[in-house]
DNA sequence: GAATTTTTGATTTACGTACATCAAACAGCG
DNA sequence: CGCTGTTTGATGTACGTAAATCAAAAATTC
């Protein structure tokens, strides 16, 4: 049977309140004393229930996640993991309260964290965008005491105390080399079609992709990267245009959102008998029928869940105070092609 | 603040013996009160704190893993992450005992699955060999009531509650896309090393990998598989000798373990000036450095750790006789090249 | 309407931990 | 030695649920 508090009380010779007061760091124990509690707690193997532990103490950890008020199917995924861990939280114990901002706006977002702020909540996370005013927003939140964690967008700089997201700039070196070996010999130019290099994920992306590209793949020249906003309509009337001006274009990586206007420009341009290949971003609905029908090549992906989760988890180790093991919180970039589609 | 029993007790207008008896189907309970408390939890939104009522009950589930004594990367990773869950275990209320028994031996582990039904576990997860005798040992533990998993190798028409593992004929279909675009238009053959024939994982990979490639790749060809038993020496021997008698192997598809000896033989081939392309399986300390020095194109994954958490998900649920959610527990199949290396 | 059975209520204990309070033992000091 | 301050013990309550017991009330049967 597993120890307990009593078993320890009972090893160090020493009352139940003494064993609390050495576990919770609560005064009034001689340096001996509280040896002899950490000995039998070693000797004896004992954990802390987690279980019980909170119950007794009956705490909540209010935390606020900052989105933004993005219409693709990445950032809907993503808040719909938020939202189904806020209903989770119930039993882990968290509170979490959403705020929309809208999208790729610094002042925005620094105004949000401001705000968020003077709830005093236990934690915030926020998908970050590279400006700094929210670089000042976050330094701070941090001088208040509450911990940040960015979210899928890093802030470097800013003194935030976890990014829970992808190596983006990995993402990219791993885009080149996929879409460089599918290609295979063949000489030609590659489009770039990013959301919005105002955000360091894609920043990030692109240059893990142009490195990447460079050093492997000299038969491969790169467009100059169009912004799409992230907006389908956006997205479309760009590759449209691009595929019509530049008949060397053998191949498209798209590192941001709006898949559904890359996929339709792709479509237009299979009718007029030009394959395409093509990488993309982000598992959706459209981009998973994109794979199966050959519009795309493959898709990178980050685990929005994941991400949420990570998130969470370090809010609250930073809440109580505790270590964060960044090896077990590194998330994944997930390679998708038609075959192994969840 | 969350709703608890009490609030319920009230709302409903009845006590909290009567919430307690409808909540955990005790009988004596007229239909029309039971109604009333339900119609309470639902208007209240309740959710019984899971934490709290393991607390309360106390229960513990005797779990066991029955694994084979295979020296191989993946096999030592499966048992690491079994012995972790069993001391996790101690929060989670779960004590998980493991049984040895020797790699590919129907009647070895037919024998060690009856004798863990003796001891009337709360349930039993075995890597799968693919004989009679285990299926006729699964059946009768089913009879006994006991829940029955299968994990990394499945066992179909024995009336295990579940598997948890990859879909591994999609496994072989993911290598064969790979393999052949990596390789391109070329023509060649492509050597294919199992690990034995007598598991079904192996089995379907071999499968889905010959499908995948007559389907989209005629210009490659395949040789006929060689059993490597998953041990290094064996598949070094092997390779070494396929790549000298056929010169027009141009590909290899490792579906195994054992990749010691796989790698050892690669790099005999890339002293001699000859690159093969090669896709394999498990991410090792070994397959990792393979593909960062570029002998390996691709590694395929399953994560162990993934596996081992949902085999003990479900044998608690149908511990509990609660139903799962299957899509929940899918485990991925993870593609790793040299640029998105966790 | 009395006897019987079924349903419900009231109350208690337990799980493992947190936290507070009060009393007792102890140490150090002049 | 007595005084002060520190350290320790003993004890109780709480968290939300499970489970048991016994008494009381209600419904059913004859």
């Amino acid at each position: 049977m597993r120890p307990t508090v009593h078993d320890i009380a009972i090893k160090a010779g020493v009352s139940l309140a003494t064993v609390d007061r050495v576990m919770n760091g609560r005064p009034g124990v001689r340096e001996k004393t509280k040896a002899k509690v950490e000995e039998a707690i070693r000797s004896l193997g004992y954990v802390r229930d987690v279980a019980a532990a909170n119950l007794a103490k009956g705490r909540v950890y209010p935390f606020t996640f900052i989105l933004p008020l993005n219409d693709n199917a990445f950032m809907a995924e993503l808040r719909a993991a938020v939202e189904q861990a806020g209903e989770r939280g119930r039993i882990e114990r968290t509170e979490i309260s959403i705020i929309d901002v809208p999208a790729f706006d610094g002042d925005a977002l620094a105004k949000a964290l401001i705000a968020a702020g003077e709830e005093e909540p236990a934690g915030i996370a926020l998908v970050a965008v590279d400006a700094d005013p929210v670089r000042a927003a976050v330094g701070a939140l941090k001088k208040k005491g509450i911990p940040v964690v960015t979210l899928v967008s890093d802030l470097e700089d800013s003194g935030r105390d976890h990014y829970a997201g992808v190596d983006n700039q990995a993402a990219g070196r791993t885009a080149a080399t996929l879409l460089g070996r599918f290609i295979g010999p063949r000489a030609g130019r590659i489009a770039i079609l990013v959301g919005s290099l105002s955000v360091r994920d894609h920043q990030n992306r692109l240059s893990g992709f142009s490195e990447g590209m460079a050093l492997d793949f000299p038969n491969l020249e790169l467009s100059p990267p169009m912004e799409g906003r992230d907006d389908a309509a956006v997205a479309e009337r760009l590759v449209d245009e691009a595929l019509a001006h530049d008949p060397d274009i053998i191949g498209i990586y798209s590192l941001g959102a709006g898949n559904r206007g890359l996929i339709a420009a792709l479509e237009k341009a299979r009718g007029n008998g030009r394959e395409i290949v093509t990488i993309a971003h982000e598992l959706s609905d459209h981009s998973r029928t994109a794979l199966e029908n050959g519009l795309f090549d493959a898709v990178l992906n980050q685990d929005a869940g994941h991400e949420v989760r990570s998130a969470i988890r370090v809010l609250k180790a930073e809440a109580d105070g505790l270590a964060v093991i960044a090896a077990q919180e590194r998330i994944r970039i997930d390679i998708f092609i038609k075959d192994n589609l969840p």
